[in-house]
DNA sequence: CGAACCTCCTGCGGGC
DNA sequence: TGCCCGCAGGAGGTTC
């Protein structure tokens, strides 16, 4: 469900709910398994840890404690709440963390492609969750230079290459087509045909529409949620994402719409090329 | 190595 | 009205 701009939020409102500087009493586990196992060792590792910190890297959020880091990713359907004691426990609430003053947070995760694992704090730089991951969209270091250089030679179409992690993070299916409509460049061309100047569109669009998207409070096409229950209001400002056959809202020719790494992926065929 | 599929899982909207 | 199919903000694994 999340690409960057939603966990951008869901930390966002993680902090604002007061999240950092709870000490953990324990941990509830009411599902066997998410992406990965869900180790029971993690309530005994996190009783009496206090959160020291809450980051975001790429769409992971991280939990920082006195000794550990609690990766966590949202996968598709993933959510947070602040469940108030009286609160009635929900379907697919899998995990709970219990804190002290009775403050509890759980996680909610209908598909269960999301993940929760805990590491010690040493094992993170090289933890194969986060090892891989390219650049961070808002770092100094992604421009458009960096984006053609990395391009050169590669096939596979743009679309595809600007969602691959490994390279820069953040970009989802959403954001992908958005980004390309912005910066008129078929979702379908070769990356490596992509040329200096168009590249430089790209990162720029790249950034600006995830900055965009941040500000709105991310995109809620049905199950997003922040900690607060609030949806994201972005998905009115999509300009090509779910409107195959509508008109673009700049040339008013028809929106197309085909499978590009598997997914769906829209564009207009005027505007880009 | 890269690229095209497959897979995990549940819910829901559209079509018949 | 109700059932079935296909598709959904991710991303690692498999196969060629």
């Amino acid at each position: 469900m999340p690409e960057l701009p939603e966990v951008e939020n869901v930390k966002r409102s993680l902090e604002q709910v007061g999240v950092v500087g709870r000490r953990f009493v324990g941990v509830e586990l009411h599902a066997k398994t998410l992406r990965t196992p869900l180790k029971k060792k993690m309530n005994q590792d996190l009783k009496g840890q206090q959160i020291v910190g809450l980051k975001r890297r790429a769409k992971f959020i991280i939990f920082e404690t006195d000794d550990f880091i609690l990766l966590n990713h949202l996968g598709m359907t993933g959510s947070w709440r602040v469940r108030d004691s009286e609160q009635p426990k929900l379907k697919h609430d899998h995990v709970i963390l219990n804190f002290d003053a009775g403050f509890e947070l759980v996680y909610n995760d209908p598909r269960r492609f999301g993940l929760l694992e805990l590491m010690p704090k040493a094992k993170m730089p090289t933890h194969p969750w986060l090892k891989s991951l390219g650049l961070e969209p808002f770092d100094d270091n992604f421009t458009g230079e960096f984006l053609f250089q990395i391009s050169r030679g590669i096939k596979a179409p743009i679309k595809n290459f600007i969602m691959d992690q490994r390279r820069l993070v953040g970009v989802g299916n959403i954001y992908a087509s958005e980004a390309l409509f912005r910066s008129q460049i078929r979702p379908s061309r070769a990356a490596g045909k992509v040329k200096k100047e168009e590249a430089h569109r790209l990162a720029d669009s790249i950034r600006r529409i995830l900055q965009q998207a941040i500000d709105s409070g991310g995109s809620t096409i049905r199950d997003y949620r922040n900690t607060h229950g609030e949806t994201g209001g972005f998905q009115n400002l999509f300009q090509v994402y779910d409107r195959k056959d509508k008109p673009c809202f700049v040339c008013h020719d028809s929106i197309r719409a085909k499978f590009l790494a598997g997914r769906n992926t829209y564009w207009c065929h005027k505007c880009q090329r």
